[in-house]
DNA sequence: TAAATTGTACCAAACGGTCAGTTTAATTTA
DNA sequence: TAAATTAAACTGACCGTTTGGTACAATTTA
């Protein structure tokens, strides 16, 4: 007994369907033809439920966005707020895996190819990547508070650099499809945090 | 008095300027009349000199890659072999911060745009990353054998973290356009290195 | 003058997007 | 509750523009 009408069911099969497609080929090397493909919609349906292509692609962003911190939160668990960050970043490496280095981060995607060229999509990169570098920054104070850190550290800087190392690694496992080398990233991502 | 026919400079020209377009705006999100119109060469000879789009846009990332690894030995200087790789990392943080964050790294764009889409364009950056890496583990090394790191210090799977980390340094630095988080990262890669 | 280089006109295909109209589902009315 | 009405969801033909690419005559260079 779902709540949810027909139009809202189409609408997130488009959203759902169409950022598989952009996670692994990008936006501009995205055609709305192969959109209507993949969903099965008509084009004039698609363009009854989004203004435009680049509408479209903004809403995909909203909805991978509020997924992200859903699964993020869930992620975030541990006996102490440090151990929680590194299985927040274990969780997301075991996704990667999980799709064979296939597509990456749609967020580091989509910074990488938007960030000089359009300010509307960029700007959601950056609430995405503020919202989370926030996240890890306040369980950083609260380890700073029980004395898990260093006292001279900089919680939104530590933060900062974490999610730095894991989108770059993310990156680099995507490009040599390498399993093993994740371990290696999450270790250096320990490091950072004392472990 | 240069040896370089007028050919050979209209080529390099078009490699130029067609590069810093593509670094900012992608591939697929530029034109080739947008390549005309910025390099002032004809679309004839623009043909003449390249076969397909794609054929130029491998030529572009070709003449990156030769640049930078002749600028990347310049910049692998310095007292010892983890101060070399070091300030390696702080001329490219340089170059970021001369750019005003706009472009970012073309490898590490490209490596995102293409990484599952085209093979052609996929070996090359992976060709640039593992050049990169092996260049980085030969000075680890040397550090290893001098006593400047733990024994048990696996130097390519360190230089792929160094990296990987100055990569998601220059995706983080473009989003935000900050100048100073540059020294986190620089910071951060100098702990992966124990300094 | 032979080879190298340039400029112009043109092409089919693919692009994002529109729109008049049809079908389906939910309400209202008698 | 059956018919009438309204609103939401969907369809597919069509549009103008841009795309990457070609053909080839004209010009420049060695």
């Amino acid at each position: 007994m779902s709540t949810t009408s027909k139009g809202e069911k189409t609408r997130d099969h488009i959203l759902k369907t169409t950022r598989k497609i952009l996670v692994v080929q990008g936006f501009h090397n995205t055609s709305i033809s192969a959109i209507i493909e993949a969903t099965g919609v008509k084009k004039g349906n698609l363009y009854y439920h989004f203004a435009s292509k680049e509408d479209l692609g903004l809403a995909v962003l909203e909805d991978a966005k509020d997924e992200f911190f859903s699964f993020l939160e869930k992620a975030l668990a541990g006996r102490d707020p440090v151990e929680k960050i590194i299985n927040s970043c274990k969780a997301i490496f075991t996704e990667q895996e999980k799709n064979n280095f296939v597509g990456g981060c749609l967020f580091g995607n989509t910074a990488l190819e938007m960030a000089d060229s359009n300010h509307t999509f960029s700007q959601v990169i950056q609430e995405v990547f503020g919202r989370w570098i926030d996240l890890l920054a306040t369980h950083l104070d609260e380890a700073l508070g029980k004395g898990l850190l260093p006292p001279a550290t900089q919680p939104r800087l530590l933060a900062k650099t974490v999610v730095a190392t894991l989108e770059g690694g993310i990156m680099m496992s995507r490009v040599n499809k390498d399993t093993e080398e994740l371990n290696d990233f999450l270790a250096a991502i320990a490091g950072l945090l004392g472990r």
